[in-house]
DNA sequence: ACCTATGATTACCT
DNA sequence: AGGTAATCATAGGT
């Protein structure tokens, strides 16, 4: 940067004589006048240099040719190259003394256009190779977080196939439904092969930005090689530096990529954010045993494996949705009524299909089947709660009775008998079978839920196990 | 734009 | 480890 002031010094303290011959003032120069006379000769080509411009171009061509001509000039050249490793090793050294070198006097008398374009290369080098100092190191472990990333999400990785693998993997993570959101992957998929495909023209192009850049940056040193004193080495680190730099683009492009995956992601599979409600049947399921298994809605680890299966969806889906539940339930009972009549209702249906296609083997009909039968007009049929309240309840609650009673205790009852124990009993505990001088949502104060507001299996013991469903136990003979 | 439903997360408890 | 309660953040309906 002192460049200027320095020129500019040397410029004033000399006259503004012009003279012709470049080479002619070297050759006087190189003569040894010390002194005034040398200052003075110095002066001279300094202006030369100053008044170039002015020139036209032949005679300037035909200056820089004599000046390449020169007898002393490889040997110049290979000088000035040697100090300027040793004065860019130096600066490099001692940074932030920017020292304005001294030159034996003999180079500067000699060639004063080759000092010159020295003292800027020496300028550019020094500032290239600090920060070229700078940045040697650190990206290094960064770059490598960055590719792993974009290989591990399928985006630099080979052409077909990674895209998808890392959607399945982040679909798997994410634990949604199959079918539900595999529109969503084909979207996701989509966009990230966009982004893929953004990244690698990017990249291609960048690649062929930094080569051309570099031939031309190499041509150009190697043809200012001819004037300035650039050594092949130079060059060479010259190019490094473009390398450097261009793969601190690069790495911004990964950093880009990288993010603009992330957000992708974010947005398509992350679970909570983007969060996607369970599909009806799934619903369904997790709803039926709940309202089933009422007086104790803890699905055991099979249950849970099993139900998940069913919905397919996590076992910690299963978890969380009925943690959901259970609290949601407690909370506020009086909302979940009706779709508590419902689910009653189905699964007595369900469980007295069940019941009659295994009877009609053996047995002409049983207590519980007639029992779901009446269960069945009311909500179904009419579908409210309330009409269902009042319509059927007599007669359910005798169901409930006869079947939770002495005529099904000792009997190998099977689970889903259970299930359809608690069902009726939940309908039965809103209809006002077992309370009747309560309001409605009093009346639905389920059993099993004690004061501290935890769900007690003391009103169904044999609930205590979560009973787990299978065709068999039903097949046996239940009737008598 | 607002509201409710709902799946997930969190802190805390047992 | 698994439960509860509170909370977050979004989906989906109006």
């Amino acid at each position: 940067m002192d460049e200027q002031p320095r020129m500019m010094h040397s410029h004033a303290g000399v006259g503004m004589a012009g003279h012709p011959g470049l080479p002619q003032h070297m050759q006087e120069g190189t003569g040894g006048a010390d002194g005034d006379g040398r200052k003075q000769d110095i002066g001279d080509i300094l202006q030369q240099i100053m008044t170039i411009t002015d020139q036209s171009l032949d005679e300037a061509q035909a200056r820089k040719h004599a000046l390449n001509c020169h007898r002393m000039k490889p040997a110049l050249f290979n000088v000035l190259c040697e100090i300027k490793e040793k004065t860019v090793a130096d600066s490099v050294l001692t940074s932030n003394q920017s020292g304005s070198l001294t030159l034996p006097p003999a180079i500067c008398s000699l060639s004063l256009p080759l000092v010159l374009s020295f003292s800027l290369l020496e300028e550019e080098m020094k500032v290239l190779s600090i920060r070229g100092a700078q940045e040697e190191e650190p990206p290094d472990a960064q770059l490598m977080r960055l590719d792993n990333m974009l290989l591990a999400e399928g985006v630099s990785g080979p052409e077909k196939g990674g895209g998808s693998a890392a959607a399945a993997a982040a679909a798997a993570a994410s634990g949604g439904a199959g079918a539900d959101n595999s529109a969503e992957h084909s979207d996701y998929r989509a966009k990230l092969s966009q982004i893929r495909q953004i990244y690698h023209t990017e990249l291609e192009k960048y690649e062929q930005a930094c080569n051309e850049f570099t031939t031309h940056v190499m041509n150009l040193l190697r043809e200012q090689s001819r004037t300035r004193p650039i050594s092949p080495k130079e060059i060479e680190r010259m190019v490094s530096i473009i390398h450097r730099k261009f793969s601190s683009i690069q790495m911004q492009l990964k950093q880009s990529t990288c993010e603009a995956v992330m957000i992708l992601r974010s947005r398509f599979l992350d679970a909570r954010r983007k969060r996607r409600n369970f599909n009806k049947q799934a619903t369904e399921i997790l709803n039926e045993y709940f309202y089933s298994h009422l007086s104790n809605p803890y699905p055991s680890e099979e249950a849970k494996e099993e139900l998940a299966k069913k919905c397919s969806i996590t076992v910690s889906q299963v978890s969380n949705w009925f943690g959901n539940k259970r609290i949601r339930y407690k909370k506020n009972i009086g909302k979940f009524q009706e779709e508590a009549n419902m689910y009653a209702a189905r699964t007595a249906v369900n469980a007295a299909n069940v019941s009659a296609h295994g009877s009609q083997a053996n047995s002409p009909s049983t207590p519980n089947s007639a029992a779901a039968k009446v269960t069945l007009s009311g909500p179904i049929d009419n579908g409210s709660a309330g009409s269902f309240n009042m319509s059927n309840s007599g007669d359910l609650f005798m169901s409930v009775q006869s079947m939770n009673g002495d005529s099904y205790q000792g009997a190998q009852v099977g689970a889903n008998v259970q299930s359809q124990v608690d069902t009726l009993r939940h309908v039965i505990s809103q209809t006002g079978g077992y309370s009747d001088g309560l309001t409605a949502n009093q009346m639905y104060s389920p059993q099993g839920i004690n004061a501290n507001g935890g769900w007690q299996d003391a009103t169904t013991p044999s609930s205590v196990t979560s009973p787990t469903e299978g065709p068999g136990s039903v097949h046996s003979d239940t009737s008598n």
